[in-house]
RNA sequence: GGCCCCAUGGUCAAGCGGUCUAAGACACCGCCCUUUCACGGCGGUAACCCGGGUUCGAAUCCCGGUGGGGUCACCA
């Protein structure tokens, strides 16, 4: 049997960092076995589902390099890949549940679902629907739709053992039937609920593994009814943890930026979020750590998934990020540079071609320096502000030795004859410095750092030079000669 | 609260009954490299939740406790 897989989310907002995992174990699996991965939009949610999002989640996928071979907008032999365009199969299933008698029409309003809630609830008991429109008659529905109320359609749990799930990551997982109410399948407005339109359209689909977040394990025992009474075969079934923040508690947005569109934005490179994604619930084995996605899908499994939560740790992303900051092309790096600094008003495009030049020098002195792009705007500052304050405490002391003066003024006067600077002259000139004036290392390294940019840290101090050129060294030089 | 899942260092994790005086990575701390700053290299601190079993032997299996998480909608 031929592996098919899909992601599904719905697009109610950005793709979550959860969610980017759960479709990037279900691409992986899918490449993993020469399978198909399908992506499928589940909109039944009219309140919260928009376009907007849909495009959303889309764009990130494919940022991410997640592409598909069925779904939305590539198309595929088993669309439409929308649910909201898919009702008339969800209807034509109901029906047949109720031709069958293993569904029926319920007419409780949800005052009186909301009573009898309250009723179990006082009693202690879960609270679950009792089945009070189980044995409606024809008169009853009759007189119902005669009062206006819209029925919705629900299913009518069979009694019966326990139901057992065999669940790729987590083993036999058995649930009550009991603990299981006759569920809402089609609401009142004609919409199936998630339970339903799942059922239906992954078995429609074909799909072999359903491979998602631990969230949705206890929804499964309602699915399972489901394909038992359609007499339909079941997926495999693989329920990965989820995804925590610091505090342990599911990933939200008090945990800081969850939406994969928040790490674009920020700078983060999409290899990186795939890798460090990857790595966060599935391990494989080995001691390496650094795995690009064409790696990726070749080692993939599912019996090497975790059990246990993960918690989000941005630390280690970050170092991530840097590790593939410093591989990438500079010309790479540097168009992705370009838009923050032109948003810190540093520059303005488009770049003249000598402009472009210098921007690639300035990224290649911070690649080393930089965990996502969006941290160019502050370590670039010292490339674009002149009238910089000393900061802190060492910096200070630095420029009050008292070789200072001496160091900037001998350098400033070499720098003035020398016309061009390019790295190498930097440091021959740092050389000489050292040399006429018998001094050596921090002593003159770290007053001319300070005097040029304020900092006792930052780039490599010959790459400043040649980024400031003479007349910039000599402008910065000025305040201290 | 009921049900379900989970439990190795601060975090991600390897380990799937003996080779564990328990890998590796991030973070942290040293040292080296660099006549500066980083990068990099080397080393270090740091963990099997608790209690019972099973077994010649348990991080690994079973039970209980504790802790954490998820879920209980005409949301997915």
């Amino acid at each position: 049997m031929s592996v098919r897989v899909r992601f599904a989310p719905s697009p109610t907002g950005p793709l979550h960092i959860g969610g980017a995992r759960s479709a990037l174990f279900n691409w992986l699996f899918a490449r993993r076995h020469g399978g198909t991965y399908i992506v499928r939009i589940e909109d039944t949610d009219l309140e919260r589902s928009s376009r907007e999002s849909e495009k959303n989640i889309l764009d990130s996928l494919h940022w991410l390099g997640l592409d598909w071979d069925e779904g939305i907008d590539v198309g595929g032999p088993h669309g439409p890949y929308r649910q909201t365009e898919r009702l008339d199969m969800y209807r034509h299933y109901a029906e047949v549940l109720l031709q069958k008698g293993l569904a029926y029409r319920c007419y409780c309003s949800e005052e009186e679902l909301a009573a009898e809630r309250e009723e179990l609830l006082a009693k202690g008991e879960l609270p679950r629907y009792l089945g009070r429109c189980r044995a409606l008659t024809e008169e009853d529905c009759r007189r119902h739709e005669a009062a206006g109320r819209k029925p919705v359609i629900r299913f009518r749990v069979p009694a019966g053992d326990a139901i057992l799930i065999r669940d790729l990551v987590r083993g036999d997982v058995t649930f009550e039937r009991s603990e299981i109410g006759d569920f809402i399948i089609i609401k009142s407005d004609g919409i199936p609920t998630y339970n339903f339109a799942v059922v239906v359209d992954d078995h429609t689909m074909l799909i072999s593994h359903v491979i998602r977040a631990e969230e949705h394990l206890s929804n499964t025992p309602r699915q399972v009814l489901l394909y038992d009474a359609m007499g339909w075969d079941k997926p495999e079934f693989a329920h990965v943890s989820l995804i925590l923040g610091k505090d342990r508690s599911k990933m939200s947005k008090r945990h800081g930026a969850t939406a994969i569109e928040q790490y674009r934005a920020k700078g983060y490179l999409p290899e990186t979020l795939v890798n460090f994604l990857a790595l966060l619930g599935w391990s494989p084995g080995g001691e390496e750590e650094v795995f690009p996605l064409n790696e990726l899908k070749q080692q993939f499994s599912l019996d090497r998934v975790a059990k246990s939560p993960a918690v989000f740790d941005l630390e280690k992303l970050n170092w991530l990020n840097g590790h593939y900051i410093r591989q990438a092309p500079l010309d790479q790096l540097t168009d992705m540079a370009v838009p923050y600094l032109e948003k810190a008003g540093y520059l303005s495009v488009p770049l003249s071609p000598e402009k472009y030049q210098w921007v690639k020098m300035v990224v290649a002195s911070l690649q080393k320096h930089l965990s996502y792009m969006e941290e160019i705007t502050g370590q670039a500052r010292i490339y674009f502000e002149d009238d910089f304050e000393i900061e802190g405490q060492d910096a200070q002391d630095i420029m009050a030795g008292e070789q200072v003066p001496g160091v900037l003024r001998c350098l400033a006067k070499k720098v003035s004859v020398s016309g061009e600077i390019k790295e190498n002259d930097a440091k021959e000139l740092l050389k000489e410095v050292g040399r006429d004036l018998g001094l050596k290392g921090k002593q003159i390294f770290m007053p001319v750092r300070v005097a040029l940019t304020g900092s006792t840290q930052g780039p490599d101090l010959n790459q400043i030079m040649a980024i400031l050129g003479g007349e910039g060294i000599i402008q910065r030089l000025s305040r201290w000669t």
